[in-house]
DNA sequence: CCAGTAAGTGGGGTGGCCCTCCGTTTCGCG
DNA sequence: CGCGAAACGGAGGGCCACCCCACTTACTGG
């Protein structure tokens, strides 16, 4: 009988990795300085490979950002973990969030990324990680009446993308958004 | 002596009016399909005109947008003056506030209108509108104490903007809008 | 060590977009 | 009416995302 068909890789490439790498880098770079809609060409020349590897190592620009900001998030997911120790809830949550909010101010395009579209069909990584994190302090916070009652993380994560978003071309970003968010938090606190 | 240059023209001529009106119709029409980044061409396209007309009326997209939202705005501004009569300033701001939201998610893309750029050199007469007619309600909630005394109408709408786009591509934007406006007005209130 | 092969590559092509130049058409004033 | 200026729109340049396909390269089993 033939054999069967040629048994599936298990890793990746050792040039394609690389090549992966690079363009995470370039990306990263070329994004801190003109933001999320940075050109993707631009981005493959920078890397020193041509367009087509860049779209197959990454579909759609969503991909890219995603892998871009992916140990951002992680940071933010072990620190969501930490504050989970926090003895208190409400604080942790608003600490947390605010942790989240600078994040996405800082590294232009985000923000976008977290608040995610209703559409993206599937593979929104980054947004999952992020969401089960908050829920968690979101959980805590709610059991100890420090927030109210009908919030979502959802909800939580669009608030603070959405300032992110509108801040992030301002003069003074980081102290705008910090301010604004700071107002947005108050409003979730339990009356 | 030679005459005087050719007196100024005094009003538009009769057809570049009505091609001006055509392109307004066009693009809201095209605007609320798809959102404020719709492709121009398509807009002169639909409008029945060629490309280098809609740009000569309109020579950024933001003028475009302004033009369309003109009417919206101005309503807007109307309401805000109707309800400097209104007994209880803090309601009357934040009645107004949710008016706007509300208008914001409605015609998509007018949300990015209102925040704006920090970066736009002139010329952003609907941003201007709104923000003095805002400036009215804003300062006498402020003098009742009715909100945070540091609040400035560019937050309070850079707030609103960004809800606004937050939720605007969402299965359910107005419901969901609604909600988180009302939250962070909650947090613009005076403690 | 070596060849066979699937995985990986990148140049070039396509189509769309924004925007401008410039020859042609249209308006409206005198 | 007739003429000059105002307005028009198609063609074309530059840029971009994305796809195709002939070529190269790394891994694997003998």
């Amino acid at each position: 009988m033939p054999k069967d068909a040629a048994p599936p890789r298990r890793t990746m490439r050792a040039d394609a990795r690389r090549n992966a790498e690079k363009i995470v880098a370039a990306a990263g770079a070329l994004i801190a300085e003109q933001g999320a809609d940075a050109s993707l060409e631009e981005v493959a020349r920078r890397a020193g490979v041509g367009s087509a590897t860049l779209h197959r190592h990454f579909p759609s620009r969503q991909a890219l950002l995603e892998a871009v900001f992916k140990d951002r998030v992680e940071a933010l997911c072990a620190k969501a973990g930490d504050l989970l120790a926090d003895p208190d809830p409400g604080q942790a949550l608003s600490a947390w969030l605010r942790a989240v909010g600078a994040h996405a101010v800082a590294n232009r395009g985000l923000g976008a990324s977290l608040m995610r579209d209703a559409d993206t069909t599937l593979g929104e990584t980054c947004h999952d990680m992020i969401t089960n994190a908050g829920d968690a302090l979101l959980a805590r916070a709610r059991a100890a009446d420090a927030v109210r009652p009908d919030m979502t993380v959802t909800q939580l994560l669009k608030l603070v993308g959405a300032i992110a978003l509108a801040t992030e071309k301002d003069i003074d970003g980081p102290a705008e958004a910090d301010l604004l968010l700071a107002i947005a938090i108050d409003g979730v606190r339990a009356r």
